[in-house]
RNA sequence: GGUGAUGUAGCUCAGCUGGUUAGAGCACAGGAUUCAUAAUCCUGGGGUCGAGGGUUCAAGUCCCCCCAUCACCA
């Protein structure tokens, strides 16, 4: 029976441009649809910029440009980066769309009508420089547990406290540097703790993978427990969004919008191809709806979203996956390290966008977990499975068969050992369809690519460069003949297996044998009759170009000014007031040598350092530092410590003193080092 | 601080409900081959399955604890 099926992958906000990290989402989700219809599934895969919020609004003034061309020529970009990467969206939309606001505004009304609305004055810091209420990230200041400088409104990224803005010691504006003062606002929130019997038992239902549906019961605690709050769903103006029905000055917070958008992107779509909506959305739909997501938004998806769509009368996700976050080289992308990567970078160097959905697919197994790209692992894996393994066996059989045989491939014999090893993958429990349909395409390439072993190995064994030295095997229908018939009907095969991931390179295969199109799954029944003159259809990566992509988008940082404003807003990091030398006097640095070093069972950061600066007696001190250092590798070494701090009782014991340490959001800590020369106990000024 | 996930050969990863001497691909070494834009085939070396305890006739696989990495805490 065909499925009638609707996919969605998450918006990506038009404040950036796509790198490799989004990339993950939109490969995994496209090889996922791209099997679908190769199965003769009914299915649309929309997507759309997700275009509100502040910080738009505030990038917009700055390019001094309207909030409208702003997400306009995002939009632009990001399409591009998506086609290019041979995304096939059905529908590539906007929220900020006429299908948008409609939806966004019945829907608050059916909520409101529910009796799910409620309205509450909360207080909130506001900027009176620029007469606007700040968003926790706008608002910067010093943590208050471990009074680090210029942290966050929300969290501390020092001590990794989470906090509430109106906890910051001496908080000042990101957008202005000004104090902000705080103010009484009426919002509007969504009864979210009314849901918490609904949402348990929706995210019990099989709708999650099993750690989601972990997380989400920790979220939502146990039924007597009510650890839900209601949901701030209006922000106040000035802000770039759709205002809420008759409320002047009050807007939806772009997270009400946003997957709001997945439905108002198929309505644009089904308004254009005659689709039925309610058939999709309607509550009791027959019809399959799934979101493929990062596990960071899984919050909104697995609670906000169902809950939102329960109640306001539409059917809720029939399934929600969700993937894991991409390190580059097993760490962090960094924009230090140039493994940052943007889409188009990679368009620029590598050019071709198939290597990495081959990539990404070797390493997507359905699981939330993380997945590396490592580079010299990607150009190794690449190269040997795609060129040296795949790609090879036509390159070494086509040329005998366009030679001797005018490109006539012999039918199917059903005797023959390799057609039947490539067509067993069909059906044995392995099979290489289930493993596209559970999104472990992993496992799907390595069956993929045991069968191309075989079909190597096979060719090996049946030497066609011997047979072909004979003058009575260039007749047709000779042991050369099906040998390097056999050898391309299972290249045919291991193409339409790998169909999903490398859409284009099949296409250009199935132009080879003259069936021009794109094969669906049932083309593996079918045997192709000819093939014309092979030409290479991919070459293998110079690692010189992964270097050099390395190296440019490491200068994009240090080269374009502009870089921080295009992937952050704006952040005001005043160095701290004027202080004179007595001031600085007071702080009593010494050198310091690390005695012994060792970690604190139980705490997650810290390090217990006995110093020796040139008293009777050692210090004791505990240091945040163990996240980049080896106690054993800091024994002899020389530092940098407070001497005159105020001993602190801490929860593994006193410690009589700070180490000094660099940090910032790149890394770190980094602590200091005396030049050679310098002992424990000289006093630093 | 709490919670969760992960930790298996140099690299990237498989190992189902515990059961023969722990697997694959790549990399490496030796050999074969030369059809293939140096690709392919054969053989081989290489792992105390993060550490330590425990349950069991039997543990990579279950339990406890510790360490490391990553993420989340709206």
């Amino acid at each position: 029976m065909t499925r009638k099926i609707l996919v969605t992958s998450a918006l990506p906000y038009a404040n950036g441009s796509i790198h490799l990290g989004h990339l993950v989402e939109y490969i995994q989700t496209d090889i996922w649809v791209r099997f679908q219809k190769m199965q003769e599934n009914l299915i649309h895969y929309v997507c759309a910029d997700d275009t509100h919020g502040t910080p738009i609004m505030l990038r917009a003034e700055k390019e001094k440009v309207t909030p409208e061309a702003l997400i306009e020529k995002v939009h632009k970009e990001h399409l591009s980066d998506f086609v290019d990467f041979n995304i096939e969206f059905d529908n590539y939309y906007s929220t900020n769309s006429e299908e948008n606001r409609e939806l966004s505004e019945s829907i608050y009304n059916s909520l409101k009508s529910n009796g799910k609305i409620s309205i509450r004055t909360i207080e909130q810091f506001y900027d009176p420089v620029k007469s606007m209420f700040l968003p926790d990230r706008f608002i910067k200041g010093e943590c208050p547990k471990c009074h680090a400088k210029d942290q966050y409104g929300d969290s501390c990224e020092v001590c990794g406290a989470t906090y509430n803005p109106t906890e910051l010691i001496n908080p000042f504006s990101a957008v202005s540097g000004a104090t902000p003062i705080r103010k009484d606002t009426e919002h509007f929130f969504f009864k979210l703790s009314e849901c918490s019997e609904f949402l348990r038992f929706w995210t019990r239902s099989g709708t999650l993978q099993p750690e989601a549906a972990n997380k989400m019961s920790e979220w939502l605690g146990d039924a007597d427990e009510n650890k839900l709050s209601d949901w701030d769903i209006s922000r106040d103006a000035p802000y770039f969004g759709f205002q809420i029905p008759d409320a002047p000055g009050k807007f939806f917070y772009v997270w009400l919008d946003a997957p709001i958008g997945y439905m108002a992107s198929f309505k644009n779509l089904a308004k254009r191809h005659s689709l039925n909506f309610d058939e999709y959305w309607g509550k009791g739909s027959a019809t399959e709806l799934y979101h493929f997501i990062g596990k960071d938004i899984l919050y909104f998806h697995a609670l906000f979203w169902p809950a939102t769509l329960e109640f306001s009368g539409y059917r809720t996700p029939t399934k929600i996956f969700a993937h894991g976050f991409l390190t580059v080289n097993g760490e962090k992308m960094s924009k230090s390290r140039g493994t940052f990567i943007t889409a188009r970078s990679y368009l620029e160097h590598v050019k071709n966008p198939e290597y990495l959905r081959y990539y990404y697919a070797a390493k997507l197994n359905g699981s939330m977990e993380d997945i590396d790209l490592n580079l010299e692992d990607f150009v190794a894996r690449v190269n040997s499975d795609l060129v040296g393994k795949y790609i090879n066996i036509a390159s070494r059989t086509a040329g005998f068969l366009t030679k001797y045989f005018e490109g006539k491939i012999l039918g199917i014999d059903l005797n023959d050992q390799v057609y039947k090893a490539t067509r067993s993958s069909l059906t044995s429990s392995g099979d290489i369809a289930s493993c596209y349909e559970s999104r472990d395409y992993a496992k799907a390439l390595r069956e993929i690519m045991k069968v191309t072993d075989y079909v190597n190995e096979y060719v090996n064994d049946m030497a066609p460069w011997v047979l072909a030295k004979d003058p009575d095997q260039h007749h047709s229908g000779s042991k050369l003949h099906a040998v390097c018939s056999d050898a391309l009907k299972a290249f045919r095969i291991l193409t339409i297996y790998l169909s999903p991931v490398l859409p284009e390179i099949s296409r250009k295969v199935s132009v080879l044998f003259g069936e021009s199109g794109s094969y669906l799954w049932s083309s593996l029944m079918e045997s192709p009759n000819r093939i014309s003159n092979y030409s290479h259809l991919i070459t293998r990566i110079d690692p010189k170009l992964i270097e050099s992509m390395v190296e440019a988008n490491k200068e994009s940082l240090t080269n374009s000014p502009n870089t921080k404003i295009e992937n952050q807003p704006s952040v005001a990091n005043p160095i701290s007031e004027l202080i004179n030398i007595d001031d600085f006097m007071k702080v009593d640095l010494r050198v310091a040598k690390i005695l012994s070093a060792e970690h604190v069972e139980g705490a997650e950061k810290l390090l217990k350092l006995v110093l020796d600066i040139g008293e009777p007696n050692t210090r004791q001190v505990f240091a945040g530092i163990k996240s980049s250092y080896d106690p054993e590798s800091l024994v002899d070494r020389l530092t940098v410590m407070v001497a005159n701090l105020a001993p602190r009782k801490m929860k593994f014991g006193l410690s009589e003193g700070m180490v000094l340490a660099a940090s910032d959001e790149s890394g770190g800590p980094y602590i200091l080092s005396p030049d050679a020369g310098a002992l424990p106990g000289m006093r630093i000024k």
